[in-house]
DNA sequence: AACAACCTTAGAGTATAGTCTATAGTTGAT
DNA sequence: ATCAACTATAGACTATACTCTAAGGTTGTT
């Protein structure tokens, strides 16, 4: 499919998705036989890496960190053993982050008592 | 005390801290019988703020949430209702990161297992 | 052939969150 | 009195992640 179609089956708009392609997340492919343009066609594995883009973001992955996990899961810039230790580390910063997220609830959850009861 | 011994309790720069001051997220106070300087006072509530910021940059609300949140415990903006009514919004927000990331752990293992089975 | 609706690249502009520099004034110890 | 070490304000600069505009080429329908 061209970028048009992408944009719509991911809700990503094309300036999006040809910024994520600069900054190496997703790669197109030329088809050689066309002489005539100089299309970017992509496939379905392009359109499963946009929606993971989108979830990485959101728990709040850089690019260059999602990156990495791409290239650790669906590439051969990496040895299997790199793989896995760029991926447990990953799993590592996750589990941080779900202690932090955790502690913020019950930090929140104290200052909903404290509004409750006018302390302040 | 002074912003150098403030820096040095929290572990932010004194660029930060005057950053966080010209966003609204603490306020100094100046001492009205000193005439010669216009130096700005900071007390341990102070401290607590800055450190309540720190933790909630890094579960990843921006300035503004973090003002809000701040606003809704620390100050008289809003009447109790709607204070309690933000609170309850971050506490949604904050489960909905929890789910999120508990997803993305799960996406994360997928990735280990194909790697592990070399499918990628 | 003409036109809308697509495609490309390059580069400018925006928002967020700092981070740093310059300039000038103040304080406290020697 | 001088000097290091602080203080303040204003504004420039940086990084990240988009978001938009401009200029030009292609495709498919009428």
């Amino acid at each position: 499919m061209l970028i048009n179609e992408l944009s719509k089956k991911t809700g990503l708009s094309t300036h999006t998705i040809r910024f994520y392609e600069k900054s190496g997340l997703i790669e197109g492919k030329q088809d050689a036989t066309v002489k005539s343009n100089n299309y970017f066609h992509y496939d379905e594995v392009i359109v499963e890496k946009l929606e993971f883009i989108s979830d990485a973001k959101s728990v709040g992955f850089t690019i260059k960190e999602i990156g990495q996990i791409l290239d650790a899961w669906y590439n051969n810039k990496f040895t299997k053993t790199q793989k896995l230790e760029i991926l447990d580390e990953k799993l590592i910063s996750l589990e941080q982050k779900l202690k932090e997220i955790k502690e913020m609830k019950q930090q929140i959850l104290k200052f909903k008592e404290d509004v409750l009861n006018d302390r302040c």
